[in-house]
DNA sequence: CCAGTAACTTTAAAAATGCAAGTTTATACT
DNA sequence: AGTATAAACTTGCATTTTTAAAGTTACTGG
């Protein structure tokens, strides 16, 4: 099924925003980028800990908005991993300029990878 | 009262979203940012219609969270503009981002400001 | 006193999120 | 054959957040 992704208004970055701005979104795709994580289990195992169905409900939503594929690697048994398309690689530049704020400006007690 | 943010994890992409992992914070850092726009109203009249009580809401985050503060530019009657802090300016070249990707990568039938 | 404006707050209904448990498909082990 | 394990999801339900709309407060200019 489609998932369509309504948007608020014709500016880049509330269309950006219509499709990754949630608690969770940014966190797979920092999880695919840079810690080489591209399956269902990888995803869920990682530090945030994002409740099973809102990481499928998220994954289908990206899969849908062109971001993601979900590729078979093996059959016997077939297994699938989420790989970055074109656009997704696109990402990368916002969740670098993420991190360095997260860094040069949340620092609290410590930020550390993952 | 002050608003204080939990975070999830020590990543410092995951502390960013803690902050601005919404749908909202991140456009009304647009109309600070970009559009000049700096008081409730304007910040209320902006294209993407935010609910008046999530403007307040997020408002009261931005400003615990140190990204902005608000304050007096006139007496007689008092109103109140919301300002960038250092912090808070250090917002821009994530919006930067994401404005690239939406228009590089999101333009359906026409991407434009605001 | 009355209308108008900025800056919020309140309310109730709708939607999203979070948590735990359950399902499906397939292989491996005994 | 029967049991166990694993990946990849799905379901049900309580809690929280979001939405839309209306209401409030403080002040002012006529």
């Amino acid at each position: 099924m489609k998932q369509t992704v309504a948007h608020r208004s014709p500016c880049p970055i509330s269309r950006t925003l219509d499709i990754m701005g949630d608690k969770w979104t940014l966190v797979i795709l920092r999880d695919i980028t840079f810690f080489n994580r591209h399956t269902y289990a990888e995803l869920a195992a990682s530090r945030e800990k994002i409740p099973t169905n809102l990481l499928a409900d998220r994954l289908k939503r990206l899969v849908g908005a062109g971001l993601l594929e979900k590729v078979p690697y093996q059959d016997r048994p077939v297994r699938y991993r989420y790989q970055l398309t074109e656009a997704g690689q696109a990402i990368r530049p916002i969740l670098m300029a993420m991190k360095k704020f997260g860094e040069q400006h949340l620092s609290g007690e410590g930020t550390k990878a993952p």
